[in-house]
RNA sequence: GGGCAGGUUCCAGAGUGGUCAAAUGGGACGGGCUGUAAACCCGUUGGCGCAAGUCUUCGGAGGUUCGAAUCCUCCCCUGCCCA
């Protein structure tokens, strides 16, 4: 395996990166792995919980990648032992235990899902139950005797919850040793993690040297925005882009992020070099490049990730031909009328719209379109045997025909 | 077991006997503008009804009252404190 200079894959490793500790351990290592033409040993841990990534996740995802790309070796480590514990930080509930099969089912899951960004040929699957289940009391014992309870105490979480009174069981403190000793058992050279992981990585740090190995460098990546720019991207809040979704939703989603947003979503989710990144903002400043076309190449690079540059291709022509053309897409859904029946009641039985009430405000507002009109009232005839375009606000539109 | 603070419309959060379908903010939705589903501006935001109006809603069940989200009783749930 030949690797990149050290200098260049740092530029490759910083971008995107909150922080690392330390930078030159890492040339250090990246130095030594050149001479020696020894990957290094990547590791990231994930819990065992059902996946279901979306764009923020692949933010570290891709920083997975990028040392992939460089020749390291990745080990994606599933924290089936640990996720019994559940990790303290955010919520102090206890996980049920997974069985053996949800376990197996949720790392197919995994798989599927992050085998779109990384190379399944360099990418290790590993569970820490393999050896955080079989350690013995006697080395439990010596395990926490490495670390003292003022420095756990220090982690955020805990000295909140410690200062305010909140409970904290005991169990719960192990939990960053437990992810720490998994870098001590895989000999990790690397340790990736969200920005909110920084205390758990460094508890790595320390245990290795305690275990009398050369510690890790640790990477945080940061937590990307949602769709809204300002809270982080997450499920419940509702402004994220699932890796799944379709070519369209995320390109309808990416173009409706912010301008400002939008470089961000370009350092974190796109190979774009930071310098071409800076000549793009710069372009924009200066007027010589319009920021829809920089937002479209965004999203068509995302969805390119996911789904495939033709997608990505059409759901721009898709997009085009809707907002700009102000035309219809090119797969409009189609509902049957066969028999006479009045604009409302067709609205409403359909579901597009929640009540009567709700069409008399929208079509009061003038969002409702029949073959791009604006009908006179809500209740007049649909009649069966005829064709119709029905339009609701700017996105819905529904082709009205008879049953074939 | 005891004490305290709470449970309001999608969310947050006002409202402490009629003027409350319920302030305000967020979100969502619609319109305008625009090369963007950016930004910005305006509007809408319980059901039925063209409307007048009417029905359902403020943790649950009863009750007081001409009238309750607002008062009383019991119950359920959440958080914290004491034991």
């Amino acid at each position: 395996m030949n690797f990149p200079a050290v200098a260049e894959q740092i530029d490759l490793l910083k971008k995107g990166a909150l922080e690392i500790i330390s930078t030159e351990d890492l040339g250090k290592k990246l130095d030594r792995s050149l001479k020696t033409k020894k990957p290094l040993l990547v590791k990231v841990g994930f819990d065992p919980t059902a996946p279901d990534l979306h764009l923020g996740h692949t933010v570290l995802i891709r920083k997975m990648k990028h040392f992939q790309d460089l020749g390291h070796t990745v080990v994606f480590l599933i924290g089936d032992f640990t996720g019994l514990i559940g990790d303290p930080s955010g919520r102090n509930k206890t996980r049920p235990p997974l069985s053996q099969e949800e376990i197996a089912a949720n790392a197919e899951t995994y798989k599927e899902q992050i085998f779109k960004l990384l190379d399944p040929q360099k990418t290790v699957i590993d569970f820490n139950s393999r050896w955080l289940g079989v350690l013995t009391p006697v080395e439990i014992i010596k395990l926490t005797a490495a670390y003292t309870v003022a420095r756990i105490l220090e982690r955020d979480d805990f000295s909140k919850r410690y200062k305010n009174g909140e409970p904290i069981s005991v169990h719960e403190l192990l939990y960053p040793l437990m992810q720490g000793y998994d870098s001590v058992a895989l000999h990790a050279d690397v340790e990736l993690g969200g920005s909110d992981q920084k205390f758990n990585l460094l508890v790595g740090r320390e245990l290795q040297r305690n275990y009398g190995q050369e510690p890790q460098v640790i990477i945080t990546t940061p937590l990307l925005e949602g769709l809204d720019g300002i809270q982080k991207m997450s499920k419940s809040l509702g402004n994220y882009i699932g890796i799944h979704e379709s070519p369209t939703e995320m390109f309808g989603k990416v173009m409706s992020v912010s301008d400002e947003l939008m470089f961000r979503y370009y350092e974190l989710l796109t190979d774009v070099p930071a310098r071409e990144i800076a000549r793009i903002k710069k372009d924009i400043e200066n007027e010589k490049l319009n920021p829809m076309t920089a937002k479209i190449d965004l999203a068509k690079s995302i969805i390119a990730d996911f789904h495939s540059a033709t997608a990505a291709t059409a759901a721009e022509e898709e997009f085009i031909r809707i907002f700009r053309n102000k035309e219809a897409p090119a797969d409009v859904q189609v509902l049957n009328l066969n028999a006479d029946e009045a604009l409302v009641d067709f609205i409403v039985r359909h579901g597009i719209l929640a009540s009567r009430g709700e069409v008399k405000r929208v079509h009061a507002q003038g969002g409702i379109y029949i073959d791009n009109e604006r009908p006179e009232s809500i209740t007049v005839t649909l009649s069966k045997g005829k064709s119709y375009l029905l339009k609701i606000g700017k996105r819905k539109f529904y082709k009205i025909k008879p049953a074939d």
